[in-house]
RNA sequence: GGCGGCAUAGCCAAGUGGUAAGGCAGAGGACUGCAAAUCCUUUAUUCAUCGGUUCAAAUCCGAUUGCCGCCUCCA
């Protein structure tokens, strides 16, 4: 049974999908002013988790984000880079697009921007004017919180109590302090037309109109940040149920914030690392690996230092699932089912069932990962045990341990892959190192260690490092 | 000021009533001609502090201390 931690009720639930077998989920995106930084990649890669796992328990998944590209952060940005807004706009989504992809994070299947959904914004506003739940005044149009019941709901507090701690400039047009715009008049810039006047949408209502229009007025899942949870989506709350009448969203998903030295990592602030120039120093799959062995809704701090860890913790997967694949392409023997290979066999299926038990636990991916260690370990001491030999017998055992291995990793968006070929033309490197390791054998086998070493030296200052196995020796193009 | 969260070994981190997963770093051993990789063993009588509830608490309650988030754009 899946279980997630829902912010509107404050605790872990039962899942269970508006429509059975199909999952409706919407996470809020970025507006596309810039590169992104590590703290938006942790978003897109836990929601990509969260997508993958549900995919993996059979649910039908329409995985929906945005792109912002309207409003003055855009204008102002694209005066800076001396671009239009939309061409601005559209140069940091398609970057986006790409960043992602080195991290394994597969795209949304719709990626909604405001700009072609404006006639979708225009008319919920004039709804909730009809309705009774907004104003217009002088352009602008706020909606009244005082008119929707609930509101507060989300974040935990009571109208009460966030007008004694406002720290709202008053704006004499509101009949509220804590009022916030629906649509908002255009000054100077260019805006769209609207029965106000022109104008833009305002900040929250883009994600009510655009999630309601592709996935209905109640779907499942809302995802975000921790720091989005007010007011963007107490907003959305209000004015998406006072505009349909009904419930917006079951669930309610928000992921923890990566932090630098205990500080949240925030444009505003200038405390942040590009997605870009942290890849510059490790692979995407060690950053993914990182993000992951923090429980998805707490805060997790970023350094270098507990990257290099987390790289060689991965390290440990990968070989593991390296040795697995050596050993199946070793020479079959004939031989019966040893006592080692039955309590093997055994393995995979319980690595399954604890990994699954640790996902359905509000995707715990910290303890998902734990349980794939274990799992490596056991692999390692099965196969270099000294009573281990491949027969026809343990074949399609080890072939299991491999599929199972590589589908848990799969969930994750992690491929234990060696991604150290990079710069190599593998066509012609392969086959010569395989003849200078053979050399070296020979030489070894005639005890010539002077060449046996003099090669494995000179290889290493190439950056190729030799490891001898049980099983024949092996190589490494160690990139840093 | 209001609301909320967190505090687990040298470091990172799971664990929400039944007696402390996992990783990194470190130490010892096996293997190796020497290495590397791998394997085995080892590192918290204890979960910020102080009280309370309970047969039993890291886990529940109260207080204290410290850190953080939100209340303003923010993944």
């Amino acid at each position: 049974m899946l279980k997630v931690y829902n912010t509107l009720t404050g605790q872990k639930e039962e899942f269970k999908p508006v429509e059975p077998g199909k999952v409706k989920m919407y996470v809020c995106g970025l507006t596309v002013q810039n590169y992104s930084h590590i703290g938006h990649m942790r978003s897109a890669i836990n929601y990509d988790v969260i997508r993958r796992y549900l995919e993996y328990l059979g649910y039908q998944v329409d995985y929906i984000s945005n792109f912002t590209d309207i409003n003055e952060k855009i204008v102002k940005r694209a005066k800076e880079e001396e671009l239009s807004p939309a061409d601005l706009a559209a140069k940091y989504s398609a970057a986006f697009l790409t960043d992602i992809q080195q991290f394994n994070v597969k795209p949304a299947d719709k990626y909604l921007k405001v700009s072609e959904n404006i006639d979708q914004i225009i008319e919920m506003v004039s709804t909730l004017i009809k309705k009774g739940f907004a104003y217009e005044k002088n352009g602008n149009v706020y909606f009244s919180v005082e008119s929707f019941a609930g509101y507060g709901k989300l974040s935990g507090r009571t109208l009460a109590e966030m007008q004694a701690g406002a720290r709202i400039a008053v704006n004499q047009d509101k009949h509220n302090p804590l009022d916030f715009a629906l649509w908002k008049k255009v000054e100077s810039e260019k805006g769209w037309p609207s029965p106000w006047g022109e104008g833009w949408p305002g900040w929250h209502i883009e994600c009510s109109a655009m999630s309601m229009k592709r996935l209905g007025a109640t779907f499942d899942i809302h995802g975000g940040g921790v720091d989005l949870i007010f007011p963007h989506h107490e907003n959305e709350i209000a004015q998406s149920e006072a505009y349909s009448g009904r419930k917006f969203v079951n669930y309610w998903l928000h992921n923890g914030t990566v932090n630098l030295s205990g500080e949240k990592m925030s444009k505003s602030q200038g405390n942040f690392f590009t997605s870009r120039e942290v890849l510059k120093e490790f692979s995407g799959q060690e950053i993914r690996y990182f993000l992951l062995t923090r429980h998805y809704h707490s805060p997790i701090d970023f350094s270098y230092e507990r990257l290099a860890e987390a790289a060689n913790s991965l390290q440990r997967l990968v070989n593991a699932r390296q040795l697995l694949a050596k050993i199946l392409e070793l020479d079959i023997e004939k031989a019966p089912l040893t006592n080692l290979d039955n309590e093997f066999a055994k393995i995979p299926a319980l690595k399954q069932t604890d990994f699954k038990s640790a996902m359905s636990d509000d995707f715990n991916t910290a303890e998902a990962i734990g349980v794939l260690h274990d799992f490596a370990g056991e692999i390692n001491k099965y196969l270099n045990s000294n009573e281990f030999k491949l027969t026809e017998s343990n074949f399609t055992i080890l072939e299991k341990a491999e599929e199972v291995m590589l589908e848990l990793a799969e969930i994750l968006g992690l491929k234990f892959e060696v991604e150290n070929a990079v710069n190599i033309d593998e066509r012609l490197t392969t086959p010569l190192i395989s003849l200078l390791l053979e050399v070296r054998e020979t030489a070894r086998s005639e005890k010539n260690w002077e060449l046996a070493d003099l090669i494995r030296d000179r290889l290493k200052e190439l950056k190729i490092e030799i490891k001898d196995t049980p099983h024949g020796p092996d190589w490494e193009f160690d990139i840093e």
